[in-house]
Formats: C-alpha cells, sequence, structure tokens
DNA sequence: CGTACTGTTCGAAGAAACTCGAACATCTCG
DNA sequence: CGAGATGTTCGAGTTTCTTCGAACAGTACG
C-alpha cells in the first residue's frame, strides 16, 4: 500500500502554498505537467536520496503527486484532475507564471 | 516615499507562494480581497505589533500588497491587478480554496 | 541465496522563519 | 513643545525547514 496521499480537498491551501513555495519541488511539478510518470531518482540529481525522499514526500502529503510502486522503481505522477477540482486554476496560474519566470 | 513594494512580474512565484503559505497572512489578504484599505493595526489583533509590522513586510515585498502612509497610520490595500496581471488566475485560485476551506 | 538497485527512515547539523519586547521614528493635536 | 498614537527596526529566543550520511527494506536477477 502507497496510496496514503489525502485528497487536495482534504488539504489546507496553505499546505499546498507551502509545498509549491520552493523552487526545486516546483521543478518536479514542472516536469511532471505533461503527465507523464517518472521514477523519483529522475529528479533533481544534485539532490541525495534523502533529500529526494523527503522534498517528493513533501508534495505526496500535499496531495500534489501520486506515488505507484514498479518493481524497484516508485513512479511519480502528478494529480492534475483532482487538484484542478479542489483548487481550480491554481496549477495553471503557478505553472504559467513558473514557466514565464524560467524563459 | 513608501512605494518601495516590487512588482509582482518581478517577483518569483515562489517568492509570492510563500507569502501567502501561512495561514494568518492568507487571513489579511483575504480581509482585503474586497479591494478595502486597512490600518496595520486592525489585522490579526493576537499579533504583537513588531510580528504584524514583520508579516505585512513579507507581503509587501512579495508584490502582493500596497502601503499607503496616511497621517499616522500605514494603510494597506491589495494589488490585485498587478497580481492578475503576473499571475493570471492564482489569486483567485488561492482566494477560493481558501474560503471554502474555511467554510 | 547473494548481489545490485531504488527508495525510505532515522538522527543530527545548519539555515531560515516566526515571535516578541524594547527602543526608535513620525505624525497629530492641544 | 509635549503627550499620545501608529508602525518600524533591532536583537534574541524558539521553532520549523533543509540537507546529508548511514542504516534499513523491498524488488530483481543470476
Amino acid at each position: 500500500m502507497d496510496l496514503d496521499e489525502p485528497a487536495p480537498r482534504d488539504v489546507p491551501v496553505t499546505a499546498i502554498l507551502a509545498a509549491l513555495a520552493d523552487e526545486n519541488r516546483l521543478a518536479v511539478v514542472r516536469e511532471l505537467a505533461d503527465g507523464s510518470e517518472r521514477a523519483c531518482g529522475t529528479f533533481v540529481p544534485e539532490w541525495s536520496k534523502a533529500t529526494r525522499s523527503h522534498h517528493l514526500r513533501v508534495l505526496r502529503e500535499a496531495g500534489i503527486t501520486r506515488t505507484r510502486v514498479a518493481g524497484t522503481n516508485r513512479l511519480v505522477s502528478l494529480r492534475r484532475a483532482d487538484l484542478d477540482a479542489a483548487y481550480p486554476g491554481l496549477l495553471d496560474a503557478v505553472l504559467t507564471g513558473a514557466a514565464r519566470v524560467s524563459s
């Protein structure tokens, strides 16, 4: 069992904002924005395993990502539909801003 | 001179998110959402003067609020138009979520 | 079974944020 | 000018977040 993620609607908006208010975590979300699934190890290579695990947990416990076990990997994906339902427009606004700033 | 607030477009989205990722600061923003101006002292009465000044500064430096001197008061207001231009939909999404959670 | 690989958890160290009282600055009004 | 009111700044204490190495758990594959 690994679907221990809370539904975004049960997460206070401040927790979601805090999870996204980090340049590196936001980079993770941006990479997942196309709906793909990616193994934990593919994010932010300069992080240690412990740090990566920590930040992915923050995102997961904020209801932002979902984690699925696949063999020896954990595949992470964005819960876009759930987020859009709970906080319409939030993710789009954040990703748009993030994209604009980085370009 | 007190218009030392940066334009929201010059503030990284993570700084804006961090400023909003606090229950009390979000309460301040929510009270300003109707476009009104309010004196610093009217926010979060359980805060000390120093704490209130600190949090209002965080909001101001994130480009979220504007501060105007009026005699012995400082009137704070929301920069909704600037925010909507820089990060369309962000404020609405946050305020909608905040309202739903609090109700 | 034993080795290799991927992630998680634990503990600790450092950095950053929050909070406050006290001192200060500035305006108002008499 | 002096008294009162509103906020800001400074310094310090407390808490929270971030980061890492090391130890552990589980799967895959010879």
